[in-house]
DNA sequence: TAGTTATATTTCACTGGACGCAATTTTGCA
DNA sequence: TGCAAAATTGCGTCCAGTGAAATATAACTA
């Protein structure tokens, strides 16, 4: 990744500049008030060249997404030996959101807040939550064909996704701030891992992930 | 219903216009080929009218969304004696299936297979898919107070809309054809049942319900 | 290094959804 | 019949998104 030409060098620092300056004027101005023209000044570039790098307006909030679905996807299929579908999950969710952090970090939380007041946001997160969820779902039954039926995965990643955006829900229903990221997590994974278990009683064993977060 | 005063019953029938005036164009020359002013057009109104009844194109696809989430509250809240969460999910998902051709009826293919191609019209849908799934949850946790706790309910439903949503996803995923509606829902009914089989155990008494299709 | 090809960016014009507002028509009712 | 409220129309405006041609810039080749 060192050697890289200049042109794509160049290439990755305005799609960069495009990002910051877009985070920036949602975060001081708001999102329906900045207007891509507004964003193609601040990134001093024209307002035609930013859709040779984002498909849409929405679509600044969630660059990376096809990465974050890939980290998952990896979690999953970096199984431990005894992991049933249910710890595989919970296991994936934990280093995911590790990595990325896609519940910390300052565009994370302008995400969020957007989410819940700009319907065409919110609209653009659901699509992405729906794709990986169902690309998750034909992972997990494609590592466990004996515990899963494919419709019995979609089952299961939809309880587990419903479950954590059931959890984000009820939790900035009333609180605005995201609070102690790791609090946060280890929250969700607790909280999931409750919801949860009635699948772990009939899936494998089911040691304690807590020493994970 | 019946004593409606004329301007109501007028605004209906105007209503209806756009609705059968839109899933006409919708369906014979595609959604996005179809600009309001067509339809505005066809219902004989003017363009700046539609706004007065629809706040957007999509929602054009989406009346009585309201109607469908109160049905199945209502049919939560309606439970029968002896009912567990998960048959009462079952049964209000039978029973609003019944009620409004939400599988089946013209416009209701219309829409499904807009979901599927008009990025637009998926994020609608899926908002409203998100509404109901809360809506739903937090109805469920009222009703069985003892069994779920807010967030379990949260789980449950997710993973039962997961389960339904995963079903159709499959399902339309090669074969085009809504095929047979009752055949359908049966299938919807047998495969959600066994989907939720670890919650089905959980929760108290597991009657067939196989008879109620 | 000059010249050529490939790729990025700009500029301009345009479509269509959505909205605000004032004028106008229609309807309900006294 | 006449008047007030509500519905509708006809503007104009804003802005996201698209197409196409022109221009600029990097990459490659001889």
């Amino acid at each position: 990744m060192v050697f890289m030409t200049l042109r794509e060098r160049k290439r990755l620092r305005t799609r960069q500049a495009i990002l910051t300056a877009a985070t920036d004027l949602f975060e001081r101005h708001g999102y329906t008030e900045t207007t891509l023209d507004d964003i193609a000044a601040a990134a001093e570039i024209s307002k035609r060249a930013i859709f040779s790098y984002f498909a849409s307006k929405e679509d600044l909030l969630f660059p990376e997404s096809d990465a974050r679905i890939g980290a998952a996807i990896d979690a999953i299929a970096a199984r431990q030996p005894g992991d049933g579908p249910v710890q595989v999950l919970l296991r994936a969710m934990t280093t995911s959101t590790q990595e990325s952090d896609d519940l910390t970090g300052r565009r994370a939380a302008l995400r969020l807040r957007l989410m819940r007041t700009v319907p065409a946001v919110r609209g653009r997160a659901l699509q992405h939550q729906f794709d990986a969820q169902r690309e998750i779902a034909r992972h997990l039954a494609a590592v466990f064909p004996a515990d899963l039926s494919p419709i019995s995965a979609a089952a299961l990643t939809g309880a587990f996704i419903g479950a954590v955006t059931g959890v984000l829900d009820l939790f900035f229903e009333e609180q605005e701030p995201p609070q102690d990221p790791v609090e946060l997590r280890a929250t969700l994974l607790r909280v999931t891992q409750m919801a949860l278990t009635p699948w772990l009683d009939t899936s494998s064993g089911e040691r304690d992930l807590s020493s994970d977060i």
